[in-house]
DNA sequence: ACTCCACAGGAAGGATTGGGCA
DNA sequence: TGCCCAATCCTTCCTGTGGAGT
């Protein structure tokens, strides 16, 4: 029933960004100064997850782009150290070779490289930089002329609470995303309905029901519009019915977290098996019972067991990628997965967990 | 009220990895 | 080829927190 795949993919940027007129104009505004070669307004978008920062800031760049000599870079910061990102600038910048960007390049020579590829304005995205305070990169990045930033992450008041006072006088455009309205975000997905569906195969009662069960959150509307146009297909529809917009919610979720758990590394994948088999495990089993199967678990690897301290890190990664969860106090908490249907590993699943 | 205990998470330092250079 | 250097990942050490037991 999918007539164009890639209309449903999280990096579909469409032609016109729909209910974000308001938030184009701010950001186009402190993009301004750029198209006269001087370094634009930083800018900080907040809000929820799916509700469309990462596209706003993509879509006014490329806009920007179109009229003005600007280079941009996106760069999700996600759990990345300050040279990490520096790294991620430097291969994303057109003037740049990336063969030249060394993998252990002393943080300075990667600025110093930065500063000399940045003659003209350069916009660099960073996504999901809550946290990232954490690291001297945003005012490594301050401190460079012709860079300026667009700092995207979901809690304003964290995020500028841990700032650094530099870097926090610099946002001074702060641009705020709610979630979408039902009415709106019902619009959205019929135009995506309209690009990647034949006609008629998504009526409008079927897209109310998506849009509200989606509670305001594009990214969860868009995905379970795919699942519904394929659940229709499969039980040999050509028309997306309500039993469809039933299931599709599930599989929508399923598809996202699975996507999540195969980008992670073994040692995360070793300890989701760990507490997807117990189905709940207190923090001493847990650290038991990797102890127990360690051996075996890394056996055909070439990645080495990894200590307590370490495990309670990756523990952090899951639940950020929502894969697991924990409740309850730090000496009673008890992990358990968020989807019991998304597998481990096939080679872990075969062990004596 | 006090102590003990289990646990989380920050800080610091060691081991490893990989690029640059003589 | 061997040494140096910096980043990264991991461990050890430590402190803070809050429930359980006395």
């Amino acid at each position: 029933m999918i007539t164009d795949p890639r209309v449903f993919e999280d990096d579909y940027l469409p032609r016109e960004l729909m209910h974000r007129g308001q938030a184009v104009e701010h950001l186009s505004r402190a993009f301004e100064p750029a198209t006269r070669g001087e370094r634009a307004r930083d800018v900080l978008i907040t809000g929820p997850s799916g509700v469309g920062k990462t596209v706003l800031a993509r879509h006014t760049l490329d806009r920007l782009a179109d009229h003005a000599d600007v280079d941009h870079a996106h760069v999700p910061c996600l759990g990345q150290t300050t040279g990490a990102v520096l790294r991620d600038i430097l291969h994303a910048h057109p003037h740049v070779d990336g063969s030249e960007v060394a993998a252990n390049a002393p943080v300075d020579d990667l600025r110093g490289q930065l500063r000399s590829a940045a003659d003209r304005p350069v916009v660099v995205v960073l996504d999901e930089a809550d946290g990232l305070h954490a690291t001297d990169v945003l005012a490594e990045l301050s401190a460079i002329p012709l860079v300026s930033l667009v700092v995207i992450c979901h809690d304003p008041e964290e995020f500028l609470a841990g700032a650094d006072a530099h870097v926090r006088d610099h946002l001074g455009v702060h641009v705020r995303l709610d979630r979408y309205g039902v009415d709106e975000l019902a619009e959205i997905l019929k135009a995506r309905a309209i690009q990647g569906l034949p006609p008629a195969a998504a009526p409008t009662p079927q897209l109310r029901t998506l849009a509200d069960e989606a509670a305001g959150v594009a990214r969860v509307g868009i995905q379970a519009l795919r699942a519904a146009a394929e659940l229709a297909a499969e039980r040999g529809r050509t028309q997306i019915a309500d039993a469809d917009v039933a299931d599709a919610f599930e599989r929508a979720r399923h598809r996202i977290r699975a996507s999540n758990l195969t980008s992670l590394p073994y040692h995360h994948q070793v300890l989701y098996a760990l507490v997807h088999d117990a189905g709940g495990l207190s923090a001493g089993k847990l650290h038991e019972r990797y102890d127990a199967v360690a051996d075996a678990a890394y056996a055909d690897t070439p990645a080495t067991p990894i200590g307590k301290r370490s495990r309670r890190n990756k523990l952090r990664k899951l639940r950020e990628y929502d894969l697991i969860d924990w409740h309850g106090p730090p000496q009673h908490r008890v992990y358990t997965v968020c989807d019991e249907t998304i597998a481990p590993l096939e080679s872990l699943s075969d062990l004596e967990l």
